[in-house]
DNA sequence: ATTCGTTTCATACAATTGTTTGAATTCTCT
DNA sequence: AGAGAATTCAAACAATTGTATGAAACGAAT
């Protein structure tokens, strides 16, 4: 065994961050080796192929996010647009704040945009349960008598706006650009925005 | 000339789906030759490289998107929240509506994803008129006195509704598919849904 | 029909990619 | 220290890719 945890932990952390910037089909495995400062057939050795390496990878990124941020307890005696508040700071912190620079965090945003093989299951169950979560705030919110699709709707119009800004980052950018100021926002920023527009919608 | 135009348009014509369907770079030159039943440097004579191939094949799937939804001609009587509306409702025809599995669309999305170079030429061509007209809009409906960066944040949460159907409609699907309902929202639907809400929080 | 510019074609080239190989090295255990 | 397993290494392999080349086919004008 001896020096091998030490190689594929190497791996690991190198792989990251170029999977995260690059996507999987174009990093190369030999520009993870020379980063990782491995010899090019240790991916082979360690992990059998490229692709495993991958999802190793995401495996890695998901225990280092969920350890890092993990879920909010909300008291559940605040007023429940407070909570909604919350919540929606809590995805957009996830999503924007300090952590969103990490590779973790991109590697995840990655998957979100284009689920692969690898991670779809552990994406669906994570965000599955918070979207149930946000409609139950919603239910609560509008009083009863909601109906369900009448709730489901309103909870992706809350979701489209946090993950706007996510996924459609780079289209921002560009748009902004153009349009002359070259703004960026703060989470308080759009929590507040957010809340205000939604808590209005429902 | 002669011939030429005829191997271009099949080069467009065969080149387009593939693009859509596999992004840039896994698309190869080999394929969409083969399926334009066109020589391999064809596509060197005709755009220069692979590069310019795509970036006139977007071109091409803008043009056709525009001229089979044109923009409407909106009365300027009507009251601004109507005119909201039908912009809305606009969109979300172009995205949604039947055209929605065109490779045209299907290449356009993937450029608002995951912008390339073509995507500049795109926002300098369309969207960035068409989010000047909404921040116009939203500017007449909130009374005068908002400043720039909160109707540029206001026109971005309109977006980010009529945007995150298509974007993220993978994981929407995921969602709906989890949640039990097979919920499938037609255009009308969300058109009404989606002005109420941003009417609300404007 | 000949000529000349345009277009098509089969083939080759150079670069990059993931993966394999077999020898060399290092480590572990007695 | 020495045998045997585990690991690392440089090099090569096979496949794929975008692009270039030079000859052949073609079309239109004289």
């Amino acid at each position: 065994m001896s020096n091998s945890s030490d190689t594929k932990a190497k791996l690991l952390e190198s792989a990251g961050p170029i999977f995260a910037a690059k996507g999987y089909s174009k990093a190369t495995v030999r520009e993870i080796c020379d980063s990782a400062e491995v010899n090019l057939a240790a991916v082979s050795y360690h992990f059998g192929d490229k692709l495993h390496l991958y999802i190793a990878t995401v495996e890695h990124a998901r225990h280092w996010i969920h350890a890092r941020t993990p879920d909010r307890v909300v008291d559940e005696d605040l007023p429940a647009e407070s909570r909604l508040a919350l919540m929606i700071n809590t995805t957009l912190t996830r999503f924007l704040g300090a952590d969103s620079e990490t590779w973790h965090l991109k590697l995840l945003n990655r998957e979100i945009l284009n689920p692969t093989q690898a991670c779809e299951k552990l994406i669906e169950q994570h965000f599955g349960k918070r979207f149930q979560e946000l409609m139950d705030l919603i239910d609560e919110l509008g009083g009863p008598g909601l109906p369900h699709d009448e709730l489901e709707r309103m909870a992706f119009a809350v979701m489209a706006q946090c993950f706007h800004y996510v996924i459609a980052g780079k289209f921002v950018g560009l748009m902004t650009r153009q349009s002359g100021t070259g703004t960026h926002y703060t989470v308080e920023e759009l929590t507040e925005q957010i809340t205000r527009f939604c808590l209005a919608g429902i």
